[in-house]
RNA sequence: GGGAGUUUAGCUCAGCUGGUUCAGAGCAUCUGCCUUACAAGCAGAGGGUCGGGGGUUCGAAUCCCUCAACUCCCA
């Protein structure tokens, strides 16, 4: 049988994943054994597969795998996300591509277009998941917006509303120009933005003179209702309670007083603008100043604002400078840095507005439910990292109202329902709202009645997921499988979703299953380039995902992600590090290769291959419980690299390397299956991190007898024993090989080695040593070979019988060096145990622990010094 | 402006409540090898006064203070 000397992983892939699912293995149905959940971050439904995705992904399918083989009934929930503003903005561009403006269209056809358009893109990013091998139960796959779902996000909203936790209020909030929509407080980038700083002159109008106001927003004057200066500003204390005129608009308004004026900032002078800023808002409404809003929903000049009616506002502010140059208004302008808020979804400069918006009243709820809070803080759930904590709390006691009403179309429509009057209800169809109106005395038919035409914030109906991927919530609620399934076990997002999404998951889950959502929240690190740059769409430095996994393989692009991201990370992406998984795989299927290409003979095993399993299953099992303790920590990477070298230092350079028989002899046919059974049992640690090359490699072994390693058992760990004669000959292995190297002595040629016969644990592995070192063991403690050198491993005096010449100066030399080491070693401790202080002080078995330093130093200083007296 | 975090080898990172020969790992680098599984490989090796300064302690990468640089969050 000829195997191919590289590794091919598209065709295998493929192969495993389709079989895998045509066995339905990743299905799950609740049963008697213990539920492990995982629901999925419901990517965006317009989305492609990007590196976050794969990242967060990657490590899902390694958690919810393992747990799969360790018996558990394993369910990970996929699904995508309605996404509303960005769904909505992507269909609105796509149909004006095509000539159709939103305008144009009524609700309901414009639904149809976007549904459409759901149909026809909205499972990509599904199969893209598939080619990562993700094992999510794709029988359940949901999405936020159908019909049971939608259901649900209404039934809450009423359900909310009734319990007095959702209001209709009017506030200052942020405004979307662009997407012509409210934005939550969460969806507002601020960033640092150079403007200028104009100085406007506002001449007196009942005293003599004027006051310069600093603004950077020269386009709201119009809407200036009073100027404030701090009472305490010496300067303007005597103008407080005249009038000034707005310039160009001539309005007479109130020189007013509050201390929130900065008397640093500017000319300690502010222009009071209340449509149009939220401090100005405030203080207008603690002045009772009327508001004039000067602005239309799409960032232009309304009718309000008198001058450049029409214009856009940043063209209206240039319109605006200009003109109060030319009427000698404008004094000064200098360049003024400060943050701006933009939207999340289409940069634009977030307009704060006042507005009529649906909130929803956070203090009473965190009152209601304080374990939203506090289960994170007392680790009930846990957060990985951990320092996210702080951050979550933070917000936490800041919570602001959600806002959670939006001006679109492409969402879940709020269920409140108007009178011509503008009186309205909250129910769920036009008849209850009827029947609603009628208990209050209002006789309506429910014809008349026209529905809110807003939808619900998107995070509104992503809060529930947990609970509604499973049909727990709503009026239709059946919690047969979620009490099966929740709380889930482990959540894997993004830390930028914190407050969007985790935080509100959580609230969700106390209010309506009184029940924490999930165990564990893991934040995933976000994937930057080499430069540290985030990779975005815009700077074109995110590497197509679908072609990495094309090029280097679904399970080298996995490993390359998970070998660098410690929890909460960012992940410096380099394809260096998937070049790594694929050399990977590829040493695995050498491995294989070797293993199936020898001819086999019916004698018994070599000791050297005896011994060679013993140290085999010493670090298997060292490393299982090694992986164990590190996935109790989440640490994934560092598991992954576990059994990297595992199965190539352990299990490759060093098993394999010492039952190997001589070149053109067979092997023993039991040291071959003993081999393929380590190898299996390694692929089956491996699985969860590459799923496909371990399958492959097992199938192949066993000829496809084998059970599948989605769902065998997962290796467990046994006492280990022998650990120590393992290291201690591995070491002296290492011991020879460099005393070769550093004399250019071939490793072809054997060599006699001379062994204490105190050193037991050593002379245990005398053929593995043998063989891997290629020496000849001589077990005496007298003879010394004439032309010999020592090599210290442990206590033990090892002598190496050498082909050539010693070059006397130069292990004087060196064999001085480790003096100076050991003599300053000693003295260090010496001075330690000397201290009475450390003594008294110090834990007895650190002392002790000092005392074995001081003995075994001790020991290797004496063999260093026969030596040198040797030499000389 | 407020808060949090980070700084350890050329790069990416581990080092838990101070104490093992503790200064580590992977990659990269260097040296020697086309050794009959794999050059996407084999065998070795060299790299760091743990950001600067000060302090606590018998003992500090680890605790405290301070300075510097960077990052994130919030307003």
């Amino acid at each position: 049988m000829e195997i191919s000397a590289k590794y091919n992983p598209s065709d295998i892939e493929n192969k495993w994943y389709q079989h895998w699912l045509s066995q339905k293995y990743f299905r799950s149905v609740p049963d008697e054994r213990p539920a492990y959940t995982i629901v999925i971050p419901p990517p965006n439904v317009t989305g492609v597969l990007h590196m976050g995705h794969m990242l967060n992904n990657t490590i899902q399918d390694v958690l919810i795998r393992k747990a799969r083989k360790q018996g558990f009934n394993a369910c990970w929930v996929p699904g995508t996300d309605h996404a509303s503003i960005a769904t909505e903005a992507k269909v609105v561009k796509l149909l004006a591509e095509q000539g159709i403006p939103k305008s144009s269209l009524t609700r309901e056809e414009f639904l149809k277009h976007a549904f459409e358009w759901k149909e026809k893109y909205g499972g990509i990013i599904l199969q893209q998941l598939q080619k990562l091998g993700a094992s999510c139960d794709w029988d359940r796959t949901r999405f936020t917006m159908e019909p049971s779902l939608y259901e649900a996000v209404v039934d809450v909203f009423i359900d909310l509303y009734r319990k007095g936790l959702i209001y209709r209020g009017t506030k200052m909030v942020n405004w979307d120009p662009a997407g012509q929509t409210t934005l939550s407080d969460e969806e507002v980038i601020f960033k640092e933005t150079t403007d200028q700083l104009y100085y406007v002159i506002y001449k007196g109008v009942d005293f003599d003179g004027e006051l310069m106001v600093a603004t950077a927003r020269p386009e709201t004057i119009a809407g200036d209702v009073a100027v404030c200066v701090n009472p305490n500003d010496e300067r303007y204390q005597s103008l407080i309670g005249k009038k000034v005129r707005v310039p160009l608009i001539n309005r007479e308004v109130a020189i007013i007083a509050d201390e929130y004026i900065d008397i640093e900032f500017g000319t300690g002078v502010l222009k009071v603008t209340p449509a149009h800023d939220i401090n100005d808002y405030n203080i207008g409404q603690k002045y009772n100043l009327p508001v004039i809003d000067t602005l239309n929903a799409d960032g232009t000049i309304s009718t309000a604002g008198e001058l450049f009616v029409g214009e856009d506002r940043f063209v209206a502010r240039k319109q605006w400078v200009k003109s109060l140059k030319e009427v000698g208004l404008l004094s000064k302008q200098e360049n003024y840095i400060h943050n701006v808020g933009y939207s999340e979804r289409t940069d634009a400069v977030v307009e704060p507005r006042i507005s009529t918006q649906w909130f929803m009243n956070m203090q009473d709820f965190m009152k209601k439910n304080p374990e939203v809070l506090s289960s994170v803080m007392n680790d009930e759930m846990k957060f990985y990292p951990a320092k996210l904590k702080n951050t979550y709390r933070h917000w936490m006691e800041n919570v602001k109202d959600w806002n959670i009403s939006r001006q679109l179309w492409w969402g879940h429509r709020i269920p409140a329902w108007y009178t011509n009057n503008g009186e309205w209800v909250v129910a769920k169809t036009a008849q209850e709202a009827a029947a609603e109106f009628e208990q209050k005395g209002v006789s309506v038919n429910a014809g008349d009645l026209s529905q809110d035409s807003d939808v619900l914030d998107t995070w509104f109906s992503s809060w529930l997921w947990p609970i509604s991927v499973f049909d727990g919530i709503g009026a239709n609620a059946d919690k047969t499988e979620l009490g099966y399934y929740y709380p889930t076990n482990d959540l894997v997002t993004g830390p930028d979703i914190l407050f969007f999404w985790v935080a509100r998951m959580i609230m969700a889950g106390y209010e309506f299953e009184g029940k924490m959502p999930f165990k564990n929240v893991y934040f995933t690190g976000l994937i930057r380039d080499k430069q540290r740059r985030k990779m975005s769409k815009s700077l074109g430095n995110s590497p197509d995902a679908l072609e990495l996994i094309e090029k280097y393989g679904a399970d080298s692009v996995r490993m390359g992600l998970l070998l660098c991201s410690p929890a909460g990370n960012d992940i410096l992406f380099d394809e260096t590090q998937i070049e790594q998984g694929r050399n990977f795989c590829n040493k695995i299927w050498n491995a294989f290769r070797l293993i199936q290409g020898w001819e086999t003979h019916e004698n018994e095993p070599t000791a050297a291959a005896n011994q060679a399993k013993a140290f085999m299953e010493s670090r298997l099992n060292d490393t299982l419980k090694d992986i164990e303790q590190l996935f109790q920590e989440f640490r994934l990477s560092d598991a992954l690299m576990a059994i990297y070298k595992l199965i190539w230092d352990d299990f490759c350079a060093v098993y394999l390397e010492a039952i190997k028989p001589p070149y053109g002899e067979g092997i023993s046919a039991q040291t071959q299956r003993e081999a393929q059974e380590i190898l299996q049992l390694l692929m089956s640690l491996l699985h969860p991190y590459m799923p496909f090359i371990s399958e492959e490699i097992v199938q192949l072994l066993t000829n496809g007898m084998s059970e599948t390693l989605v769902l065998s058992a997962y290796p467990t760990a046994h006492e280990n024993t022998g650990g120590e004669s393992s290291q201690e000959s591995l070491q002296l292995v290492t011991e020879i090989r460099n005393t070769r190297n550093t004399r250019g002595l071939s490793p072809k040629e054997s060599l006699n080695i001379w062994i204490p016969k105190s050193a037991t644990g050593i002379l245990h592995m005398q053929d593995f040593v043998e063989k891997l070192a290629n020496v000849t063991v001589h077990q005496d403690e007298t003879t010394k070979p004439s032309n010999g050198m020592p090599v210290i491993v442990g206590v033990h005096e090892i002598w190496v019988e050498l082909s050539v010449e010693i070059d006397i100066d130069k292990e004087r030399e060196e064999l001085q060096k480790e003096k100076i080491y050991y003599d300053g070693f000693i003295a260090s401790v010496k001075k330690k145990l000397e201290n009475e202080r450390f003594v008294q002080n110090a834990k007895p078995e650190i002392v002790e622990v000092e005392r074995k330093k001081l003995s075994d130093a001790s020991e290797k200083l004496s063999i260093i010094e026969k030596r040198l007296s040797q030499l000389s």
